[in-house]
RNA sequence: GAGCCGGUAGCUCAGUCGGCAGAGCAACGGACUUUUAAUCCGUGGGUCGCGGGUUCGACUCCCGCCCGGCUCACCA
């Protein structure tokens, strides 16, 4: 901690103001900004100014263009000197709710927009409105007489304006003597916007809500360590623009995916996460225990075998929307605690489901980024439907040149096929799991465009009806994209009897050596045994669908507080 | 679990061949009533991740450990 902080803090506890439990306010910044700043459409205009500053950025140069003292930013390419006039060409759009042509070049001629009239179109005059606002100090350039800072939060950022003249001599001393950038600060007075045009809260009272003990992150180059940005997330949300927006991305798509779901007919429940069989997929599951029951406990692997029961008990659409854990290695596309929807449709069979599929993802799309298009690791993903649709043993077959009864059949083939091509300890896989990598190594990571992948081998699905038109295949299907796996989903077993040869063949496969190899339920059998009606059921991997969404390639960055290890 | 890379001021980063620990921002003092990465003058600030070793001397070289990132293995 800082120890001018701490002394500052000493003052307003003195003053009885270091605390205080209460602020008013009219709005959320973000709120009084969209009030007052319409929305820019691409419109492509060309001005005429004088550079004030160059920054250097991510996207280009930054660049301050003011034109008799109206402001405006330029995002470009060229190199433009500082005090020289330049007639630039570009799009209008917002760069942090400011205006900002975007791809500016050069430009000799062109019909001249005036910054002050193209200003005044987008941003409206805000005729002194009162308001009361709080946030986080995050910026302050005192002037002696007069200062000005922004206020920030999640929604948005706003400039203050503090007087002598505003607030009076007093409070003004008070607020250069006890505040500092990193504070929480109430202030209440009228909006208007500055010489240079920008939309500001002139002050005429304050309040000090919370003392920051802590300096803030560099304000221009943010936080970068990505150790101290997963560890501390808050500093992490206040420090850089990149995080708030993943998160809020993350919170619309999840909302979506919920109206979407409800909207359809679909009851949320919720079924337990401590269980006693930890089952419904193939995973190394954590370990707990119950006090009371004296008993172990595992953490859901997945809520499948529950959610099914439901299904027995005639809730005819179930979805649950949380976390499952998985006893797993971490890396960019796994994390030990992860949220994945599982939902389950009575009467309805895996084909109903694919269309389901492709409409739920471009309901979430739209809902929450307005495209079907997103740009991932520099390629584009179009998710406009249909997808495409590929048989599992047709894509080996393509890359193999061997058909389904190799797959299933030759076993000691499968094992020389997989050491030829690369699988890792080829020599002590089960049969399932040489199939499985097998396709994993050859044709996953080409899977780029959204497409399903369908008719799984049995051996690897145990849930999975056995397919109609052939006793080897389940009618199952996954969704790939960008070479991952993203939703998993199959036409129901609800064969209680062929359902127990299912597991009974996976404690086979565990004694084999497969340790993720599912575990035996039978509580849930004798669900199936009172009768379970056909159903469909799909599980969507959202952390996943986040990160293509949010266009970024670690899952640390679309959860808030990833696993690490204890300092 | 293995390989590679990283950890230096509150933050972002330099640090040459082993020779007094550096800058910008932030902080502190001063000037400045429309600034906006404000500006100008001045000041303070370090367990160089931790522990050993080599050396007259280690941020720098060697060994071990901790934490993180990437790749691989495992997994969705």
């Amino acid at each position: 901690m800082e120890g001018t902080r701490l002394e500052k803090l000493q003052k307003l506890r003195e003053k009885n103001l270091a605390y205080p439990y209460r602020f008013e306010v009219s709005h959320y910044i973000g709120e009084v900004r969209n009030k007052y700043e319409k929305p820019t459409n691409g419109e492509e205009v060309v001005v005429k100014g004088s550079v004030k500053r160059v920054s250097k950025t991510e996207e280009g140069f930054l660049v301050r263009l003011a034109e008799n003292g109206v402001e405006m930013l330029v995002i470009t390419e060229e190199e433009l000197k500082t005090g020289q006039e330049y007639t630039l060409k570009g799009k209008v759009g917002r760069y942090e709710g400011k205006l900002c042509l975007y791809h500016a070049s050069l430009e000799t001629g062109g019909e001249l927009q005036s910054i002050r009239l193209l200003k005044s179109s987008y941003d409206l005059e805000p005729e002194r409105e009162e308001v009361s606002l709080g946030g986080r100090l995050v910026t302050l350039r005192s002037m002696g007489k007069a200062l000005f800072g922004h206020l920030q939060d999640a929604t948005g950022r706003i400039q203050i304006y503090l007087s002598k003249d505003t607030v009076g001599e007093d409070a003004f001393k008070e607020f250069e003597e006890l505040v500092d950038t990193g504070d929480i600060l109430g202030v209440r007075g009228r909006l208007f916007r500055t010489n240079t045009g920008e939309l500001t809260v002139e002050v005429k009272s304050y309040t000090l809500l919370a003392k920051s003990l802590h300096a803030m992150p560099e304000k221009w180059h943010g936080l970068k360590d990505v150790e101290v940005r997963y560890r501390q997330r808050y500093l992490d949300l206040i420090s850089n623009e990149e995080a708030r927006r993943i998160f809020l991305i993350r919170s619309k798509l999840v909302q979506g995916v919920r109206n979407f779901l409800n909207k359809e007919g679909f009851l949320e429940v919720e079924t337990p996460i401590l269980q006693h069989v930890a089952s419904g997929a193939n995973a190394k599951p954590f370990l707990t225990y119950h006090n009371y029951l004296e008993q172990n406990l595992y953490l859901r692997i997945a809520p499948e075998l529950f959610l099914k029961r439901l299904i027995v008990g005639g809730f005819n659409r179930v979805y649950e929307l949380g976390k499952n854990f998985r006893n797993e290695g971490v890396d960019t596309t796994h994390n030990p605690e992860f949220t994945m929807v599982e939902f389950y449709v009575a009467y309805w069979d895996y084909t109903d489901l694919m269309d389901f599929t492709e409409r739920l993802i471009s309901h979430v799309l739209l809902s929450t980024i307005g495209t079907l298009k997103v740009n991932y690791k520099g390629r584009e993903i179009d998710f406009t439907p249909p997808y495409r649709r590929y048989k599992y043993f047709e894509l080996l077959k393509e890359k193999t040149g061997k058909g389904k009864d190799f797959f299933v059949k030759d076993l000691e083939g499968l094992r020389k096929l997989a050491r030829d091509v690369g699988v890792p300890k080829a020599d002590s896989l089960t049969h399932s799991k040489l199939i499985d990598k097998v396709f994993d190594l050859l044709v996953e990571d080409e899977l780029w465009g959204p497409c399903f992948v369908l008719d799984f081998p049995r051996l690897l699905s145990p849930l999975a009806k056995t397919h109609r038109e052939d006793p080897e295949l389940v009618e199952r299907f996954e969704l790939f994209v960008a070479g991952k796996e993203l939703a998993n989903a199959y036409t129901e077993l609800n064969d209680p009897i062929d359902q127990r040869d299912r597991f009974m063949q996976q404690l086979r496969e565990n004694e084999m050596g497969d340790e993720e190899a599912m575990q035996m339920d039978e509580d849930f059998i004798t669900a199936l045994e009172y009768g379970m009606p056909p159903t469909a059921g799909e599980g969507i991997g959202i952390d996943r669908l986040v990160m293509i969404v949010a266009g970024v390639d670690s899952i640390r960055e679309v959860i808030l507080f990833p696993a690490l290890r204890r300092l």
